[in-house]
DNA sequence: CGATTTTGACCGGCGC
DNA sequence: GCGCCGGTCAAAATCG
């Protein structure tokens, strides 16, 4: 482990500013935008100078032009297990990824995660970390990988739905429009309450 | 001392 | 059928 690499505590939305500031000066939160790809042949947004984060969620791979690496993946893991075969309920195929950058490669949104592989992956020189949900019962995974292309960027990944509430959930989402700033703080809470696949 | 990380091995899907 | 590649497992090491 790196301590370092943690200055601030995690993500949980205290009432104390103080906190939220300093989390904001790792990850760069100014522009984020959003994406459902629910069908929509370009619903997935691009990447645009601009915008420092970038957040595509959704199941179907959709026809974007960023995030090719990203993409391909998508459209071989790709929801597919919802597929009608056989009565299997697999209860994954709700995914968000995430594009920040940010200092730090975890982002700590709350819950708490167990690290479970790690691996390089070809086209990307960084190594990909894999993360599970450390809550019983909970399948939730999260996949954690530098942006090959900008180091500046950390692509995070969550795949499934927490069955059970963040730890901090309770915190955040009281104060979400306290002030201009926590508009941002909302679409965070939004990835983290998606609704099955 | 329990929980978590590390890391190589293993496995399954996919393309050729 | 084989090899590549990404994802997961699991035992040992490490941390708090």
């Amino acid at each position: 482990m790196n301590p370092s690499q943690s200055p601030s505590p995690n993500f949980t939305f205290l009432s104390d500013e103080n906190s939220i500031y300093s989390v904001m000066d790792n990850y760069d939160f100014s522009n984020l935008m959003f994406s459902v790809g629910e069908g929509g042949s370009n619903g997935l947004i691009q990447e645009e100078t601009s915008s420092p984060t970038t957040i595509v969620t959704g199941e179907s791979g959709g026809s974007g032009s960023a995030f090719t690496t990203l993409r391909k993946k998508e459209s071989t893991l790709d929801c597919k297990n919802r597929g009608s075969k056989d009565g299997e309920t697999k209860e994954m195929g709700h995914r968000v990824a995430i594009r920040t950058r940010s200092k730090i490669d975890v982002m700590d949104d709350g819950y708490k995660w167990r690290k479970y592989g790690k691996k390089s992956v070809k086209d990307n020189t960084n190594k990909r970390n894999y993360y599970k949900c450390s809550s019983e019962g909970c399948m939730v995974k999260k996949r954690v990988e530098r942006d090959g292309e900008n180091a500046a960027y950390v692509i995070t990944t969550y795949e499934g739905v927490h069955n059970h509430e963040s730890p901090s959930h309770v915190y955040y989402s009281d104060m979400v429009f306290d002030h201009d700033n926590w508009k941002q703080h909302s679409l965070l809470q939004s990835i983290q309450t998606f609704p099955p696949c």
